[in-house]
DNA sequence: TATGAAAAATTGATATATAAAGTAAATTTT
DNA sequence: AAAATTTACTTTATATATCAATTTTTCATA
């Protein structure tokens, strides 16, 4: 038996490995999805991609580019627009003309928008830890370092 | 202090900490999914939702019900029987009436949709291998533990 | 064995998503 | 600085997705 082959045999163990985690991850936030997805349409009569990028919004009260909404969410531009679309025409996000860039928004949460989300994020955290109850504290952070390193690659 | 608040407070940080691996969670998959579709468009103009379709049929070369589908896939039935029509219209899959049934099909994978399957399987082996380059062994198989925790809840 | 409830798919309406093309403004090159 | 490139975003076309309603069958049970 060569060492080579042996090798082979291995690393082909380990990609089937690997995945078969990335079917269990698909499944695992398609599943997530799913519940957040009714629980936001029966609680809040919105959808999870508004509230995505208004969380963001919410996050960062300053206010963020159309290009750094779509990097921040990894969805493409033109998905943004509409979702932004969306939003302010129901008033809970408004966009705002650069200075320094003609081309650029800043897109910012409103008031309304804020008040709502003041109260949507409390309820999205207790749903989230509900969904993850059985992740303990080390398998979260083991979790978040495996997820980074994917993203690390290519 | 007092036991409850500082349980509170504990279980506030590992909410957020749920949180923050969703959060994470979301980004890979979506970065992952970029980089199957885009490989899947230039190298064999299909896309994701058809390929994920044709590979769980791959799999199963005896058959599935339109139900059993849309369960393993974690997706709604309607966005199955979309997809599964394309594929059909590309000779790739077909419907069989099940004679036990008669509201369910049987689809099943075509010789067609076979050859093109054995070859891309292997590519896409190779594409989330190379993805998850940095997950190791031990993480991967705490990863898949951690995902089917996820699933295991309501 | 009628018959109401449940199950399997499809359909239609609406909202996402992406890709590719297009527009306008900012940057770089020559 | 004029031309070529790049950047930021929108628009259009197409393909997903979900949800709610509907159709066709099957199942449960009275």
């Amino acid at each position: 038996m060569n060492t080579d082959s042996k090798t082979e045999i291995t690393d082909d163990n380990l990609a089937r490995q690997r995945l078969r985690l990335w079917l269990q991850m698909l499944k695992a936030t398609r599943h997530v999805e799913g519940v957040l997805r009714d629980e936001l349409r029966s609680g809040y009569d919105t959808t999870l991609p508004r509230f995505d990028v208004l969380a963001t919004l919410h996050a960062t009260p300053e206010g963020m580019k159309m290009s750094e909404l779509s990097t921040h969410l990894v969805v493409s531009n033109g998905n943004v627009t509409g979702v932004v679309d969306r939003l302010v025409s129901e008033g809970l996000a408004e966009r705002t003309n650069m200075e320094s860039d003609r081309r650029a928004f800043l897109v910012r949460i409103t008031e309304k928008g804020r008040v709502l989300m003041d109260e949507m994020t409390a309820n999205h955290l207790e749903w989230i830890d509900k969904l993850f109850a059985d992740v303990t504290e080390t398998d979260a952070a083991r979790g978040i370092s495996i997820m980074l390193d994917i993203r690390r690659k290519s």
